[in-house]
DNA sequence: CCTAAAAGTTTACTATAGAAAAAAATTAGT
DNA sequence: ACTAATTTTTTTCTATAGTAAACTTTTAGG
């Protein structure tokens, strides 16, 4: 099991490849606001556990595994944005709190949170319903 | 601000105090599953920080910040754990999670959750809707 | 009231993860 | 193709939080 940095770093790292082909160090440490010498280090690691292959000074790749894995965490990290989104939490606060909870919740509350959004989805009037709610305590 | 592992004494405290009117190492360490040694040392942070007086052997109590800070602990987690009960998450699996993402959300999102906690109390016919959905996706 | 058990504390150690600075390899410009 | 700039890596250091074992203090039983 990856602990939650290592989580973070592997779906970062899976968005990465999908959205340019590859992934290096430098973008590593700029998406995550760490430093490069931390991203080498937390590579070199997921090679050792076999998430991803590592060549010092020439790149790396997902191996399946860590591929797979970072299809998953990138699921539910989407997932995690819309329900917050619908929900009504602001925007500023949507990617961290995404990115504080992402690594603590079991996959039965993830399916309970797909069913959640998907309530909220098929009707529209169950989120003018809670808005309605929203605007009531708000005078508070 | 108290790191995560801060929040889990304080908030342990809390409910130690609130329950039994004092609190001991011993039965932090029981309740936190960590070792008495660890809780002596983060006793003696907690002081520093001015969330509780420590005293060596004697025992200790909350300040009114650490007090203040206890309860908004204790409701954030009591509010967590009913929601995520309301949206079926197996028992089994409520304390951990909550456990795990209690220290992540933002007050905003803490908000947003007792609306919604509120929208499914408010009215039953939510909760079946919801339940029909989960039905359905089972079916998979 | 004194000693044994229980509770709490200290010290020295572990692991994770990140940072800073220096060193090495790669790449880009001419 | 060579040198300069960029990128990556290594090494040494930091902080948090936990453990183990030795130690001290408190408390409870006789």
């Amino acid at each position: 099991m990856p602990t939650p940095s290592m989580e973070d770093y592997i779906e970062q790292i899976y968005m990465l490849i999908e959205e340019k082909g590859y992934a290096r160090v430098s973008d590593i440490a700029e998406a995550l606001s760490v430093h490069p010498s931390s991203v080498t280090k937390m590579v070199q690691k997921l090679d050792k556990d076999e998430y991803l292959v590592y060549e010092k000074y020439r790149g790396f790749s997902l191996t399946t595994k860590g591929n797979k894995i970072g299809k998953r965490l990138v699921f539910r990290h989407d997932l995690l944005e819309q329900f917050l989104k619908i929900i009504g939490v602001k925007d500023e606060n949507i990617y961290n709190d995404v990115e504080g909870i992402e690594h603590h919740l079991s996959w039965d509350s993830i399916e309970r949170i797909v069913d959640l959004v998907q309530f909220f989805q098929e009707d529209e009037t169950r989120i003018e319903a809670l808005k309605e709610i929203q605007r009531q305590n708000e005078a508070d």
